[in-house]
DNA sequence: TTCATTGGTGCCAAACTATCATCAATATTG
DNA sequence: CAATATTGATGATAGTTTGGCACCAATGAA
């Protein structure tokens, strides 16, 4: 290892905010960067970092070797890009990120067969259901719900992502079939909730073009969509929820949309997130695989559902 | 060793247009080369070198390289500058190319020195005969006898070097003392003679203020100095030479400067030469440290002359 | 033709790197 | 406030990389 990656540790140290940290990204051991920062500092003869035994600050030497490792980084990245617009077959290392669900049913179906087409590329997919931070950490494509705050990032739709009203055949018995937005206050639900987000009722369009809403009854709540679907499952409650949550076929799980002659606003759209900058081949292929898989025409989860055109026609 | 250091092997392998002189250039046996770029190029995934096995080309990827390599190595150069900016005491390698006169009589006492009193600085002398290309070298610091044609290298005047007209003691017996430059013309002269350069007669100023010339009879040419020298010592010519040349006290060698009222112009000075850009400690304090012991005041070759202000005074 | 030089390759010793285990100092937590 | 966890530093060790040497094949020069 040599002065500019030294640097570009030294960087990511900074950024981070702590050895650790920065170790944890890399996936090394954290002694690793305390050696190489120190043997940073040897080279250039200047102390970077005053420590203390658990944390740092930067001195004034330290402040300007960061500024130039930037410098330095990107110069670095945008010489690598620019060998890499001579690949003709996609190659390297694309690192993805993408909520855990999205991942486990919709991405590792494209991994696979664009493993099986491109084997010189290797993937890193992180399923992390936090926000993350891209650049920083480094990934080169993220697949989220919503799109992303951070305007320094390209945000590319791939699927509109309609909001449904679901219950089980057998709950539809129980209860009986609602006709009206209005029936649902009166039926057991399942609703997400967590510390943020709490859903107490259904945003709808109705007949004359009004936005409304409709309260419900929930009586059972979770911040976690499989503990939702399981209740529903139970045939105790129906639900509301994004048709993206639907990865396998609603027969098999004996749901059954219901009020869709209604007009539901739809949910956030997913989209592929990507930095600010030309794209790699491997992550250009990617990007159309994953967009040809999930969002040809109509997602794939709403594939999913049987006769989801004649259902939701009037959209 | 990664990416920006093997980028930057490259760029001096295409600058040197050999791997061998680049290997030559780092003191590193070829192979290193040989590998480091294959590795080069494995990781970037596209050929930079089109090779025979006796020279090579570089391929369009390789051009966009060796360009952004540039760019990699004056954004590090610059980064390692700014550190050096921090420190107070003169560290590193100083890398001092010189004539080998000069290293060897006027550099090497002002090396002693400084290392004594900055024992962190290391350095490397090279006794170079030829012109250098001090950027592609890697030089920080050269001894020149003149101007360098290079106009991006900044060239600081050390010393004047006066134009001596010598003979023995025992040649002036033998022939005679010469009392105006037309008496030369009779005399044996020792002459230097290149194939660009010959000395074939003398400039100087005459006493209405005239630029003339005194042909001279040389009698014994070479292209080294020290063989005219000899020459000289040997009671048989005298020679015309500059001052720099004489580095040894001049009683000592039965020298003696004639015709010290002639208005002779004075011959290329000597000066330090070093790339345009922020000089760390070590350099400027070497820089100081040889301009005080070559050139403070009078040039150190002239205090080699008895009597010199006295015999020179009308300049 | 002969010959020296060039770049490439395999082998090996030396240098460097990364990991683990451990330590001391200091936040954090209950 | 004490117990605990976390942080950065350090030393030993195994694994990887590097640099040097010897040798090869190709090629341009004499």
């Amino acid at each position: 290892m040599d002065t500019t990656s030294r640097l570009i540790m030294l960087l990511e140290v900074v950024e981070q905010g702590s050895f650790s940290k920065a170790a944890e990204l890399r996936n090394i051991d954290r002694s690793v960067i305390s050696k190489q920062v120190s043997k940073l500092e040897e080279d250039l003869g200047v102390r970077l970092l005053n420590r203390t035994t658990r944390s740092f600050s930067l001195t004034a030497a330290g402040a300007e070797m960061v500024k130039k490792a930037a410098e330095l980084r990107l110069l670095l990245q945008d010489t690598v890009q620019l060998a890499e617009n001579y690949h003709q077959e996609p190659r390297g290392l694309l690192r993805i990120t993408a909520s855990s669900y999205i991942g486990k049913f919709y991405l590792m179906p494209v991994i696979n067969d664009f493993q099986k087409r491109f084997p010189q590329v290797t993937i890193d997919l992180r399923h992390d259901d936090r926000v993350v931070d891209m650049v920083s950490e480094g990934f080169d494509l993220a697949f989220r719900i919503g799109e992303p705050r951070d305007s320094s990032l390209i945000a590319r739709k791939i699927a509109r992502n309609r909001m449904l009203i679901l219950a089980t055949k057998q709950f539809l018995e129980i209860y009986g079939e609602p006709k009206t937005m209005a029936d649902l206050e009166e039926l057991p639900a399942a609703a997400y909730s967590s510390s943020h987000i709490r859903f107490e009722s259904i945003s709808y369009i109705d007949e004359k073009g009004e936005p409304q809403e409709q309260p419900i009854n929930p009586v059972f709540k979770s911040n976690d969509g499989e503990a939702l679907v399981e209740k529903v499952l139970s045939h105790n409650a129906f639900m509301t929820a994004p048709a993206f949550f639907f990865a396998k076929p609603m027969e098999e799980s004996n749901l059954v949309p219901i009020l869709t002659d209604v007009n539901l606003p739809d949910y956030s759209a997913m989209y592929a997130v990507y930095p600010h900058r030309d794209l790699p081949v491997r992550t250009r292929l990617f990007l159309d695989a994953a967009r040809h898989y999930i969002g040809d025409k109509t997602p794939i989860w709403e594939r999913n559902i049987p006769n989801i055109e004649r259902l939701y026609q009037q959209k």
